[in-house]
DNA sequence: CTCCTATGTGGAAACGGTTCCACATGCTTT
DNA sequence: AAAGCATGTGGAACCGTTTCCACATAGGAG
């Protein structure tokens, strides 16, 4: 059984108080005192339960990271970014994989509740407005990252999905294509929606006439973007670039065309969104979309940090990051 | 603030001691009084407290999993292995990241302890045996996963790493090579050493002797593939083929290669060890050593789990996974 | 010399649950 | 009729800290 700051008091010949007051650097204490008590400790390998400590300071230091996937090799970077700044406050985190299901974020938030976190971060999970509300109702702080959440006044940390879309639909046009495919995120999603938009907007402003045809919905995922190139390389005139709605999907594509022998970038050019750690390292090397993901993660946490000990106006604060084009090999000039 | 259980009662009329049987569906209730407290539950939005719940039963349905990046590709799966085994018995997972700094693990631990963890899972970290047999005598149960400590009596998942090893330097002798480097990962690590051994002993069934001069040591990482590459490559007669501490040395290699314009699998062949998503992505795709990362951290959550609820014989056990040789480009026979 | 303040210390209540024990009731068994 | 048991309920102690308050001492100010 692990000694309690009862059996140090009595180790160190004091009262309880006092070795609370040593540990916690409060109040006055004789130094001579202070260390007999630091002796104690240290002779009984007395580790301080945070659960007492937490039970009557009403906080835990302590939050919930809720992640769809920590498989997804978008979401270790901002796990860590997370942790680190966590770390750097004093602050321990709970990490939950939901795989996007409604039914297990809620489990998860119950979960978290009940651990009395001091707050909790969301990352690109469903739009579950009322598991946010509900939460934001009990007076929980909570952060979401990856997902905007319109209608909801909330601290978000986010990027300009449709400008980094913007911008990478651009890049494709100057390298003088026009007939661009887009396969998208799920359309459920906002970043899905939002990056659709920035496509959409980059070809109305280079005048060309969008085409619904182009565009195929996926999943985030490999296998979706495998899907989605099968689909969309097969439309007449076949299309000479195409934007992914992420990196994972457009590694996909490539997958596709290689295996259907079109070549990349000199028969299609291909771009992704992310930037993973992957993606610089497939070969071609893929041009894509940077979102900064380590510093969202950083973000996120000193945002909740800063909503948790207050002094914040009650109104939720956003960060936006600009994204950043990444030029690499799957796009090339079109001749 | 929250609602306590003694709101409940009071809402409901019934004692504290009722309420507590429903909420842990003990003892005996009447049901139309199991009604009434649940009602009054759900008016109130009551979330009982955790912490609460822990100090008296003195366990808190909680672990922590330390590893060393969660940004390093082999370890996501692992995590998400822990996470899904705990998540079915009730734990929730605290995530630690060390950068495997020992002074980073030290604090973890101790962080984790005054959290009263009910178990700890070390994943792939330095080899500090003192904080293990702190632990252990302070009998918080552990697991060690990616690392095997020989002197300690403590639960271990394991992969057989000569055996990998082997089979991947056999592979190359099978396909003609004779001249095999290996970019060995830290020697310190256990891990490191035990497939440098491998290595060896495949030249030494095969009758190949061992050239110290083909073996250079780096940390696991992509620049320290890239580095030992630029080392081995320039010894003369160049080797034809080339074993990789772990995949992201591999990669590392894989590209001076290419800057080098040495082809692979042509003029080198290249094998990996860990089988991480990307190194079927790549091109051309990687040949490597498959470890079941995600049925290792399963594994060693269920290994915690039954060591936290007794039962078993108290030494230490250990489950060895059998690595499994994955052949794709990177490998070809030497003419 | 008294009063006040700074310094130093200990006791007890509180945080929000669980669980042991006591007690009440209505049957069944001897 | 008394005893025993199953069922149902409530009170109080306890888990290990923090923190408020009371109290003690010593030195300086008035």
């Amino acid at each position: 059984m692990n000694p309690t700051i009862r059996d140090v008091a009595q180790a160190a010949g004091v009262g309880l108080a006092t070795v609370s007051r040593v540990l916690n650097d409060s109040g006055y204490v004789r130094p001579e005192t202070r260390e007999r008590v630091l002796q104690a400790c240290s002779d009984l390998g007395f580790v301080p339960s945070q659960l007492a400590r937490s039970m009557v300071r009403r906080s835990t230091a302590t939050i919930g990271l809720i992640v769809p996937d920590i498989t997804n090799p978008f979401f270790p970077a901002i796990t860590r970014g997370v942790e680190d700044a966590a770390s750097e406050v004093g602050y321990t985190v709970f990490l939950c994989n939901t795989d996007n299901d409604p039914a297990m974020e809620a489990l998860d938030v119950r979960k978290l509740r009940e651990r009395r976190v001091d707050g909790i971060i969301f990352v690109g999970t469903t739009d579950r407005h009322e598991l946010v509300t509900g939460l934001l109702a009990g007076e929980v702080p909570v952060v979401v990252t990856d997902r905007q959440l319109d209608d909801l006044d909330v601290d978000s940390v986010l990027v300009n999905n449709s400008l980094g879309a913007q911008a990478a639909v651009r890049h494709l046009i100057d390298l003088g294509h026009r007939r661009i495919a887009h396969a998208a995120g799920h359309p459920a999603t906002r970043t899905g929606q939002d990056r659709l938009a920035g496509y959409q907007q980059a070809l109305q402003e280079a005048s060309i006439p969008y085409d619904p045809s182009l565009v195929v919905f996926g999943e985030y995922t490999l296998e979706s973007g495998y899907a989605a190139a099968q689909i969309l390389l097969g439309r007449a005139p076949r299309p000479t670039a195409v934007f992914a709605g992420n990196d994972l999907m457009a590694i996909g594509m490539l997958r596709a065309a290689t295996e259907a022998g079109i070549a990349v970038p000199d028969e299609l050019s291909v771009v992704g969104f992310d930037d993973i750690q992957m993606a610089a390292l497939i070969h071609p090397a893929l041009t894509t979309v940077r979102q900064p993901a380590y510093d969202m993660g950083r973000r996120a946490m000193t945002m909740l940090h800063e909503r948790i000990t207050g002094g914040i106006p009650a109104a939720g604060r956003r960060h936006i990051f600009q994204p950043e084009l990444i030029v690499r090999r799957t796009t090339r000039r079109r001749d």
